[in-house]
Parts: C-alpha cells; structure tokens; sequence
DNA sequence: GCCACACCGAGAGCACTGCTCTTGACGGCG
DNA sequence: CGCCGTCAAGAGCAGTGCTCTCGGTGTGGC
C-alpha cells in the first residue's frame, strides 16, 4: 500500500500543524485570526499558507468542523452514562458547558454571530448535529422506555417539520417530542452564549447552578421526570 | 440659552450622519464596519472622523447603545399591551424577533460573540437592560395581581443574587419568579440568535410558530397561564 | 535511471484596514 | 479685532488577505 506518499505524508502534517497554531491563536488573540500570524509563527512565508487552505475562510472552516467534533465527541460521551434519561441531559449540559469555558472563541466560533461573508459549506452539518443528536438520543431513549408522556400534538404549520427532525433521532419518534428537544437544545445553547458572551456580568455569578436551574426547566417542559 | 452654539450643534449633527452611515454599511456589507469606507461615503477624510469618534471601537459602542435603545424601545411598547399576561410575553417575544429579523446585524452586535478586544462600557447597561425589564415587568404585573404562583423556593448559592434581580424588578418578588423571568428572555435570546445566526438552517421553516412554541413552554415554566 | 511534471516555499506587490501626526484654515469667544 | 480651539485633509506607519511569479524538489511514467 503505502498510499500515503512522503510527500502526502508531510502535506497532512503541515495542514494538522497550521490548524493546531491556528487554534493556539484563536484561543490567546481572540476572534481576528490573522494567517500571517499564524504563518510567521510556524515560521514560514504567508504566501505558502495558501498552498494549504485556499484562503482565510477554508481555514475557519476547517477549525469549524474541528470544534463541532470535538464538542460533538463530549457531548457523546456525557450523554453516554447509564444514570436516569433527565440526570443524563443535565450531565451532557454540564458537559457542553465546560467545554465552551475551556475554548470561548472555539465556542464563539461555531454558535456566535457568523463571520461576515462565510456560508457554512455542507460538510460541517455532519459534524455540527452530533450533540443534539446525543441530546436528541437521550429524549427517544426515554419515550421508548415509556418514560415519557407524549403531549398534546402540534399544530398545522409545524407538525410536518417536526415529523422530519423526528426521523432523524429515532422512528417513530412523536413530532412533538422531538421539537420539544429540539427546543431544549436551543435553550441550552443560548444559555451558555449568555454565559459566554458577557450577559450575565454583575447579574449571576453561580452560572453553573443557574444553568442547572434553567435545564430543569426544560426537562419539565420536555416531561423527563427529574430527582433531586 | 442657546447653550447650542453653532460649532455644537453641526459637530452634533455630524455625529448622527457618521452613525446613520455606519448603521447603514452595517445593515449592507455586515459585521467587518470600515471606519474609512464610513468616511469615504459620507465624503470626508478617514482622519477626521476621529475628531467624532476617538477609535473604532467608540464608534461600534454608540451603534451598540443605539440599538439597545432601539431594541428596548419596541419591547417595551409591545409589553404595554392591555392583554393578558401571557399574551403580552408572546406579542413581544414576537416584537424583539422581528426587530432582530430587520436589523440581523445590529442583533450580532448586541447578542452575537463580543468584538475581539472589546469589552462594554458601563454607559450600556442601562440601554441593555431595557428590554428585560420589560419582560419581567410583565411578570411582577402577573405576581402581583395574584396571577402567578410563588413556586419552590431557590437553593442556597442561588437564592441571593435571585434575590437582587427580583429587586431590580419589584419589590417583594420572590427570586425563583425573577428567576424564571430571567431565564425566559434568555431562552427567547437564544432561540432567536439560533435563527439569525443559521442554527435552523434545513430544520425548521415555519420560525415564528416555531419560536411561540418555544415561548408557550417558557410561559408554563414560569407559571403564567397561557391561552390558546 | 532519467526526465518532465506537479507541487512547494519564498518574495514582491496590490489594495485595503485602523490609527497617528502635522499642516493649514476657519469660527466663535473675550 | 485678535487669537485660541476646533476642524478637515493629507501623508505615513504597521498590519491585513490575497495573487503572481520565480526557483527548487519530490514523484510517477517512460
């Protein structure tokens, strides 16, 4: 085999080292990532930066799809433990939250105001649904265990959307239940961008409860009993 | 009087036509406001505008105090209503969307990821905290017209600074309602930064049913009976 | 084994940005 | 009326994204 030439080899090493310093970059400078920064710090010309990414937005792109995985992959993994399906959300919400403190602009990056003329391209969506499908999945895990009301049905306009998101979580899956999660999830990640983005200055200090007090809510919403 | 000599009153007029013409590069090009083509368009040079505006950053804060005047404004005359409570939550959900909706920019700058090294004077608060008040104005109204449970008290590193936003709204409020109110506005934030900033994309279409639903369930979290 | 080809890095250069400094000119207050 | 403070303008600095051209080098086909 050794499909992987020498050449091939030192090009994949090269893009993972620009996209790692890029990242070192974002998270100690801020949103204006500047190539040639980036460039000068690996200590080579900017002009062969482009050899790599055809320009400033593929190289966002690509930290994008890294840090939908990355945050994808935690949320998996909280979603994952075998407790009871409202301790399992709360935990995931937790997970996602910790996540974002560690790496606010990663954050920033993929859930705060898109960069001015960016287009999110196709490939990011695969990586971009994998938390709410981990939260998605905890909600259908829990309707199929019948722990889970279904809920007054949606009205016109909605329902047919709702049976598609649906679809994608689980067959079978009542639309309702679905948005409700769906729905959740959005709340969730508007709560953390509050956090994040400097809402709750001088207002709550204890975010992490206060988070923990706004997911029980939701929980309520969605009809997943929770204990103390 | 006359405490506006000529020389005041043009360099006052200058500043509103440099603001109206960044607002307006904001709503058209987006995020990236050139202060030189702000300048260029109004047909001066690029050094003079800083006799108005000591830097960029300035400038961005007095749109930033602008638009949460003009965000407060509309929730608060939409939260005026003569309806019931319930209805008056939902009509201005709707009316801060559909500011938003008009002015997806000036909605980033305010909501979206904070501009890299910038950080909000104290000057914006006030404009800021209009539209929350205007909410939980809505929801003191309720409580104390009897309409609106107490609901479990909140536990112990909660309870305080629950306690100092309830003031903020109404004497006598319990801090677990001026907890929900709080955390109802930022659901509302969050799902409508979730539409401006692409997070629907292919998900859902019919938003503004989509964005009531959501509010329906924020309302009966927070207790206040809602109507069909 | 060799050689053309594709790739790669470097440098110069373009148009743009925020911001500073200096130079004149003009308006308004004492 | 004089003069001080304010104003617009221009040049200039350091930085940006991006393009193009130029030599050098690894690689696949003959």
């Amino acid at each position: 085999m050794k499909a992987a030439s020498l050449r091939a080899r030192v090009r994949a090493e090269m893009t993972e080292e620009i996209k790692t310093v890029a990242k070192r970059h974002l998270a100690e400078e801020g949103a204006n990532l500047s190539l040639r920064a980036v460039a000068r710090d690996i200590g080579m010309a900017s002009s062969a930066v482009y050899r790599y990414f055809a320009s400033r937005d593929e190289l966002l792109t690509a930290l994008i799809i890294d840090a939908y995985d990355s945050l994808g992959a935690a949320a998996e993994s909280a979603a994952a433990g075998g407790d009871a399906f409202a301790r399992r959300w709360i935990d995931t919400g937790h997970a996602v939250r910790e996540w974002a403190l560690a790496r606010p602009h990663e954050w920033a990056l993929i859930y705060g105001s898109p960069v001015p003329g960016y287009a999110a391209p196709r490939d990011t969506v695969t990586s971009a649904i994998r938390v709410i499908l981990a939260l998605g999945g905890i909600v259908a895990e829990a309707h199929a265990a019948g722990a889970l009301p279904d809920g007054e049905p949606l009205a016109e306009p909605l329902a047919p959307e709702a049976r598609s998101v649906a679809d994608v979580l689980a067959p079978g899956l009542p639309p309702q239940v679905a948005f409700r999660a769906l729905g959740g999830w959005l709340q969730l990640c508007g709560a953390i961008s509050a956090e994040l983005f400097g809402q709750l200055q001088n207002t709550v200090e204890a975010r992490r409860e206060f988070l923990e007090f706004q997911m029980r809510g939701t929980l309520a919403w969605i009809g997943l009993e929770v204990t103390p």
